[in-house]
RNA sequence: GGCGGCGUAGCCAAGUGGUAAGGCAGAGGUCUGCAAAACCUUUAUUCAUCGGUUCGAUUCCGAUCGCCGCCUCCA
């Protein structure tokens, strides 16, 4: 039974979608400016396996993911570089996607881009201002969140309580609220040469919560099942979203939040004045493997905050290729025919546990357990050759099943060695062969030099990339 | 000021009212020409501190200290 924690009741509950054996979720996903830093890929690495999990539950996923491309941030810098937004966003969005197919993140089903969707947008605000949840000021549109009285119920804020400490926080909006928790919906154009549209509404740009309203329900519905992103979204983001879209249908929004914990850097915030702030390819640089940076942040449940150290990385990258290391070797391993009772025993149980920690609130601390004991389980048997055909080919499926959640073993197509890499192992066995370990151990460095392992086996000599 | 989370070995950490998963690093060993890989043994009488509840608490309650987050269009 697969549980999640939802934010909005603030429980762990048994997970129903809305459709037997259907999943529709929506993800708000890492900004595309400024190469995203590693905490940015957290977020995006677990909505991965949350969806990976999904399927393998044998779940259809429908997966939405938001990149911002409407925020003052881009209009300003579009405008400054004078570019249009897209000619400024493209660059980001295309290291984006390359960070993505480095980290195993596979794509989702539908992004949508807010520059795409403005007509839904408007007409978004549209049914808003006639239910009474918008108004009019100047030439902005806000949201009235004295109209819904639910306001509060996902971040569970306290106003009265926050007077105080948010006083000294400046409202920065040039134009009058109603109240000074009211949001833009729409935000009239100052001047005739920013980005804007023409539209109904007058000529302008959408506020920033609007975009996921519209663009999450038109390709998943007015209800759907998962609205998930980082927990700093939680507040206003998201609550503002339940308004929008709430206030519109008068219809659940989204049955299950989920929210992914932050990272800290040793133990601190990260932040670049701090001189913690690591983006995915700051790491990379200094030479640590893409799947390295995927297990080590998902290694911790998404709930918890973990901390980033390069100690703590290094051990991550130690620890998959340790498993990468066991997969290779069961894949090569030889044989007898039949099956041994005991390890058959040990593959189901694995498979239970690894699904039982996965339905807990998606526990990966305790699936990658399972998978850890289940190697040297393994590994055991391989050293004692109790490993019979029939374990071989069920662990080997087994841990397709397990990656196809994980995505850490490397992918199928071979690897193949250069005619000359392979003359040099071929040459080195002939020196060993003659006992002259000199030269074996000569070549043998040689090609860890050009990045290639050897490990010399009973039957032969096996090789990896370093 | 309001709200929330965390503090478990050198490091990253899971976890539970019944006596501490897993990984990395360290030490010793088996194997090996030497390595590598793999395996075995070993590494917290103890879970920030102090009280309380309980037959029993790391797990529940209170206090204290420390850290993180949201209340700023930052995942």
């Amino acid at each position: 039974m697969l549980r999640f924690y939802n934010t909005l009741s603030a429980k762990t509950e048994e997970f129903r979608p809305m459709v037997d054996g259907e999943v529709r979720m929506y993800y708000c996903g890492p900004t595309v400016w400024d190469y995203g830093h590693i905490g940015n890929f957290r977020s995006a690495i677990l909505m991965d396996l949350l969806t990976r999990y999904l399927r393998f539950k044998g779940y259809r996923v429908t997966h939405v993911m938001n990149i911002t491309d409407i925020e003052d941030r881009i209009i300003t810098l579009s405008q400054k570089n004078g570019q249009t937004i897209d000619e400024y966003t493209a660059k980001y969005i295309d290291a984006l996607w390359d960070d993505f197919d480095a980290l195993g993140c596979a794509r989702p089903d539908t992004v949508p881009r807010a520059t795409r969707h403005i007509p839904e947008m408007v007409s978004l605000i549209e049914r808003l201002e006639e239910r009474g949840h918008a108004y009019r000021s100047d030439d902005s549109i806000y949201y009235r969140i004295s109209s819904f009285p639910e306001y509060g119920k996902l971040s569970k804020i306290n106003f009265a309580g926050n007077i105080a400490g948010a006083s000294e926080r400046v409202d920065t909006d040039k134009y009058d609220k109603e109240d000074a928790r009211d949001f833009a919906l729409w935000k009239g154009a100052e001047s005739p040469d920013e980005p804007a549209w023409d539209t109904s509404l007058g000529r302008g740009r959408p506020g920033w919560h609007i975009e996921c309203s519209a663009m999450s329900m038109k390709y998943l519905g007015e209800t759907f099942d998962i609205h998930a992103g980082g927990i700093d979204l939680v507040f206003p983001h998201h609550e503002n979203e339940i308004a929008q879209s709430e206030g519109a249908t008068g219809k659940t929004f989204a049955n299950y939040w989920i929210h992914f914990e932050h990272l800290k850097v040793d133990g601190e915030s990260m932040s670049k004045s701090k001189g913690n702030f690591y983006t995915f390819r700051d790491v990379t640089a200094r030479g640590f493997a893409p799947v390295a940076v995927r297990y080590f942040l998902f290694s911790v449940p998404y709930r918890k905050q973990l901390n980033f150290t390069f100690e703590a990385l290094q051990g991550a990258e130690k620890s998959v290729m340790g498993l990468r290391d066991f997969r290779s070797r069961l894949t090569e391993a030889r044989v007898d025919m039949g099956s041994d009772a005991r390890l058959n025993e040990v593959a189901q149980r694995a498979f239970k546990d690894f699904e039982a920690g996965l339905d807990d609130d998606l526990n990966t601390s305790v699936a990658l357990a399972v998978l850890h004991n289940l190697a040297r389980e393994v590994n055991t048997a391989i050293d004692e050759h109790t490993l019979r055909e029939d374990n071989k080919r069920e662990l080997l499926v087994l841990l397709e099943r397990f990656n196809s959640v994980l995505n850490i073993f490397e992918d199928k197509q071979a690897i193949s060695l250069d005619a000359d890499i392979q003359s040099l192992i071929d040459q080195r066995q002939e020196a060993r062969r003659r006992r002259d370990f000199a030269r074996a151990d000569e070549i043998r460095e040689e090609l860890f030099q050009r990045g290639i392992v050897l490990e010399d086996k009973k039957d032969g000599v096996r090789w990896k990339r370093r």
